[in-house]
RNA sequence: GGCCCGUUCGUCUAGCGGUUUAGGACACCGCCCUCUCAAGGCGGAGGUCACGGGUUCGAAUCCCGUACGGGCUACCA
């Protein structure tokens, strides 16, 4: 059997938003399961939308997500060139071959007079396409009319010899569709310009697609795509449709839902292996029990018989529980790297200071890692060991420090940091005894220090917190209050 | 209007005719642990498998209708 070839085909009207992400996934790991070549295709034909930056943006997504292509824009290949914009000489070689062959034909209608068309014939509730009405010109009569240079487009003619037409699709089983209902679509523009149903046609065929992995909403050009194909004298390839994902209203996905595109998570706080684990998984399952799986699972077991028929709704809170998974997983070498960057966003940090005290930021990272689910709460939760410029927080001055007994439990604390030995075990050890000492319930006794030392009632761990801190800075902060 | 697709706990899903009193995960609730916050442990609530007909000894699973939702129906992609 011949090698698989997929290709995500985006166009860059906009950022790579979740549905597309979640197609480049498992276009890439049906290609990766099966030795197959996963491809990039640029379907940039609409000049008004399509953008560099876009196409620079959708091709960073990928790349932070994994998703690596064996062919496509900056890595190129045997099939080439990637973006649509370039490929018009094989447009124009498709179209010439269809010409001869009368597969497709010219049409001068205009614009307005198809647009009226239209009107009156859903008004009198029927209207199925276009009404064929230059298709049924002679082929002299057309060429005489294009050599007068009347503006045309040209049409496929759909076959009028057989009822339906069957797509066997790999997730939804066989889909028939009655040729009646098919319309003599628009192939190429009065400018000479292609559709798209037409450039993705002669793409997939001229590329040797075996499999066009894509979304739902593209069902229904299916028959026209593979009409085209046919025309061509091509091999159809196989099709997979993915259902939609939907917002959490069950509406398509869309800003008001708040983040749509992958940039976007990832500035919400959002690692690429949670993300990448998450759009798996939604509308697509290993074995009904898995909820976690990594890249390597995910390329080994990925199938098209797996994939789900029905419409997902994206759900955030799950997103970031798995991503709180990652995040506890890791190593301290790990984390420490997602640390270091995210203080170094407020400066507050740099990989030089990493450098110098390694392994006071190892101690650091499984302190925070453990307790928080996005990156972007590494910052508020360690700021307070990067600066001294900290505030106490109003609420937590107001319900801690201004109770009874929490200055007396600050000079406590005091007096035994001035001269502990300074590392967790003894600092745990000589703070512990202050609870009994005092009289007090542990958290009273511990969350007055707390809040002196960090600024805030939510904090690492106490003791750990004041041994990373050192004994200089903690007494200074405890003096301030006192 | 026409054509096509879909419908299992709030959400993602398992289930491919009997092993199911429908399983897992997120979210939710309670308890435990505890210096805060998390994490973790234990337990709980939550589904008349959209509805109505069939087929069958037996249906979430097969067939047909209906309802609801979605897509396409552009000289957009």
């Amino acid at each position: 059997m011949s090698q698989i070839r997929v290709r995500f085909a985006p166009s860059p009207t906009g950022e790579l938003h979740l549905g597309g992400a979640r197609t480049a996934i498992y276009n890439w790991a049906f290609a990766r399961n099966n030795d197959g070549v996963f491809m990039l295709r640029i379907e940039d034909t609409d000049p008004e939308r399509s953008t560099p930056e876009n196409t620079a943006q959708i091709l960073r997504s990928m790349r932070w997500l994994g998703l690596d292509w064996d062919e496509g824009p900056e890595v190129e290949g045997a099939f080439g060139p990637y973006f649509q914009t370039q490929r018009d000489a094989h447009y124009t070689d498709a179209l010439e071959k269809l010409k001869t062959t009368g597969a497709i034909y010219p049409c001068f209608c205009t614009a307005d007079e198809l647009a009226s068309k239209r009107d009156e014939a859903r008004k009198s509730g029927g209207y199925s396409g276009y009404d064929r009405t230059c298709r049924a010109l002679s082929r002299d009569q057309a060429q005489t009319r294009i050599d007068a240079g009347e503006p045309h487009v040209w049409r496929l003619a759909v076959p009028l010899d057989q009822d339906e037409i069957t797509i066997s699709d790999l997730v939804h089983g066989e889909i028939s569709f009655p040729l009646s209902a098919l319309d003599d679509y628009i192939v190429a523009r009065t400018d000479g310009t292609v559709t798209y149903n037409f450039a993705a046609a002669v793409d997939d065929t001229d590329m040797q697609i075996t499999h066009v992995i894509r979304g739902d909403d593209h069902m229904s050009n299916t028959p026209k795509q593979v009409l085209t194909i046919k025309a061509l004298g091509a091999p159809i390839p196989q099709y997979a449709h993915l259902p939609m994902i939907w917002g959490p209203d069950g509406k398509k996905l869309s800003k008001r839902h708040g983040a749509t595109s992958v940039e976007a998570y990832q500035d919400e706080g959002i690692i690429p292996e949670a993300l990448l684990n998450y759009l798996a998984l939604l509308g697509w399952s290993l074995d009904g029990e898995t909820t976690v799986i990594d890249a390597d699972t995910l390329t080994n077991n990925f199938s098209l018989e797996r994939i789900s028929k029905n419409p997902a709704i994206f759900d955030a809170a799950k997103l970031e529980w798995l991503n709180g998974v990652y995040l506890r997983d890791m190593a301290p070498e790990e984390f420490a790297p997602h640390m270091v960057s995210a203080l170094g966003e407020q400066g507050l940090a740099d990989s030089a200071d990493y450098e110098r005290r390694t392994d006071w930021y190892h101690e650091l990272a499984p302190l925070v890692n453990e307790r928080i689910k996005l990156t972007t709460e590494i910052v508020p939760m360690v700021r307070f060991l990067f600066t001294d410029d900290i505030e106490i927080d109003e609420d937590a001055r107001a319900k801690v420090l201004e109770k009874e007994g929490a200055i007396e439990a600050i000079r406590a604390a005091r007096t035994i940091l001035a001269d502990c030995p300074w590392d967790v075990e003894s600092i745990d050890a000589a703070l512990k005894v202050l609870p009994e000492q005092l009289d007090a319930k542990p958290r009273f006794v511990f969350q007055p220090i707390r809040v002196a030392i960090t600024g805030s009632t939510i904090s690492p761990p106490l003791f750990e917190s004041i041994k990373l801190l050192g004994r200089e800075k903690t007494l200074q902060r405890l003096d301030a209050l006192l």
